[in-house]
DNA sequence: TCAAAAACTTTACGCGCGTAAATATTTTGT
DNA sequence: ACAAAATATTTACGCGCGTAAAGTTTTTGA
């Protein structure tokens, strides 16, 4: 395992010529199965990688994609990123992660080291309405970008999340069928477009059962949804504003803090005959499982949106053109004991 | 804003020589505050910046910081990696941030990949007792890395943690002051060595307050810690393997398991009336605040581990060349109502 | 077997920038 | 105001690799 400088040097050693090196390093199966053969045998022996600054920057396309989510603390990104990490390595990607950490500035930065980065493309869920459309649509003019989880605006290459309608208007049937209609519980400001499409989804639907609908705002800024939700649940309850005994709220990290305002309050939840409500989330966060009842919500296709998003982008890569197009996918219920 | 093609053209514009202008991106400090003025007002007109690969080409020493954590979707991981990454941009490098996903060979894909990044160090926390030695110790020698949150040996710079003694003697005095001694929760075949420090910690102090110790060691592998807790929570209770009232576990991930699992069996936790066991967690997790009950803990100093580590690591890549040595941060009892 | 096709070698240039050396210009201190 | 010090300019080279062009060798297929 001798150290090798760069490729004039492993060039020598492997007995191959340099350009049929640097080709097979560009796409092994480009060589002749022979000369293939005696490069990873060197490969074997001597511990040589291209310089990956010196291959960049003589590329007019970078192997690296940007992966970009607005908060990385958040397992349901985290968790999504880590999906589509892997299908941009599977790929022959090198992706890169970013968080712009709930701010809007720190998104901004974000774009900027993007840009530096030369990727051949970006997957970016953007913060929602936090964002700085401006400088968004400039950098999805300048970088493939595909736009995943939340749509701010037709830009980028196309859009791929989940189906927010067939969401709430799915879980808000189940909780009909099984009980009282729920109230809506969700945040005055929502952090993005998703929330409204839930709100309006559920109120399409109340209509549609011929049940009286009830949205409960709560006061809040920022992306400590736990937090907000558990001082905006105790808020509720100290004004009455649950009219019926089944809440569903607008995201699991919403519904994670009401749990915690309900323990705090002595309020049973669940369907069990002590219990004095039912509360169900919606997101299928990977928490919701542990929490206390489990939580009953509609989950992700973490699966389906990280292909379809991936598989989007490699498309529009390898020069698929197709016009911009929204992918929305269906979510699957997923009953537990809360609701 | 013309766009610009390189630091020639960048040069030509702003009307100072292109050394000087590379003198000027490297440390705006360095050259004349005319000089800089001139520059920066040209950036402001003009969009150019270096391009990052031929910068890092020519550089011995790049600005590029690696950031590996063993798991992303931990919340806890991603808030520590959040906290450095703002360290190393507020002191000018380019922080990357990776996770092993809990696996072996991703965590040796990463240092591969890290190495190619040639960066100026590294912030490493390992995944323990799965990593490949061998892999982690030979990249230790060719990078300068700083290994934080859990030791494995006296690899890289130095060591920078919680001091898991302190923590499991400081929450254990807690809980035999305040109701019967804890029995203590964890995995046999923990992640990484925290756990077994934590468990003599346990077992030494429970030998000082003259109290018997009783170690409830519960199978599972892997990083799905709430589902080994919750599993093993159910077991231990089929087993009446809690010699008493009160459980300490090993970590919270653990502790938000066994909720669950008590949950399900409808036993309250807490100390209330109703209740009949306690549980306590260690780690001060992010979401151990909306757990049902609220979890007592012991929590890690996020923002002292950080800074240290970051600072060790800005040290060294400075020059400063200290024998290796292990720095150990105390945390900090968070009560709540769960014990 | 032999010509065409495919793959490889040799040679050479350029990418964008760091950096060194020699020279020219400005700034500083007195 | 003048010499010394600091800073800027000019010139030039090299980093490691992509890639093009022309020539050589190997493979392919009828």
């Amino acid at each position: 395992m001798t150290k090798i400088k760069n490729m004039e040097e492993f060039a020598t050693v492997s007995g191959i010529s340099r350009p049929t090196v640097s080709k097979y390093f560009n796409d092994p199966s480009s060589v002749r199965p022979r000369t293939r053969a005696r490069i990873e045998e060197a490969l074997k022996e001597h511990d040589y990688r291209p310089n990956i600054y010196a291959v960049n920057q003589n590329r007019k396309l970078t192997k690296a994609v940007g992966i970009v989510v607005p908060l990385l603390v958040d397992p349901y990104f985290a968790e999504i990123a880590r999906k589509l990490e892997k299908r941009c390595i599977d790929r022959g990607y090198r992706p890169t992660l970013f968080s712009a950490h709930g701010q809007t500035d720190q998104e901004v930065d974000v774009l900027e080291s993007l840009r530096s980065l030369k990727p051949a493309g970006v997957l970016l869920a953007p913060l929602g309405r936090s964002s700085n459309h401006a400088v968004l649509e400039k950098f999805c003019c300048d970088v493939p970008t595909l736009i995943f989880d939340s749509s701010v605006g037709e830009f980028g290459l196309s859009f791929v999340g989940s189906d927010n309608r067939q969401f709430t208007t799915h879980i808000t049937d189940y909780l009909c069928r099984t009980g009282e209609p729920p109230c809506f519980f969700e945040m005055k400001t929502p952090a993005n477009p998703n929330a409204h499409r839930r709100r309006q989804a559920y109120l399409d639907a109340m209509a549609q059962f011929g049940q009286p609908a009830k949205v409960i705002s709560i006061d809040g800024e920022g992306w400590e949804f736990e937090e907000i939700g558990r001082r905006g649940g105790h808020q509720a309850f100290e004004d009455g504003a649950f009219s019926t005994n089944t809440v569903l709220c607008s995201n699991d990290r919403l519904a994670i803090g009401l749990l915690t305002a309900c323990y705090e309050r002595g309020i049973q939840v669940g369907r069990g005959p002590n219990c004095s409500i039912r509360v169900a989330g919606q997101d299928g966060h990977p928490h919701s499982r542990f929490t206390c009842p489990p939580l009953t919500t509609i989950s992700h296709d973490y699966d389906t949106v990280s292909r379809t998003a991936a598989d989007s982008l490699f498309a529009a890569i390898d020069g698929d053109v197709t016009p911009w197009n929204s992918t929305r996918i269906e979510g699957k219920l997923t009953l537990r004991s809360s609701a």
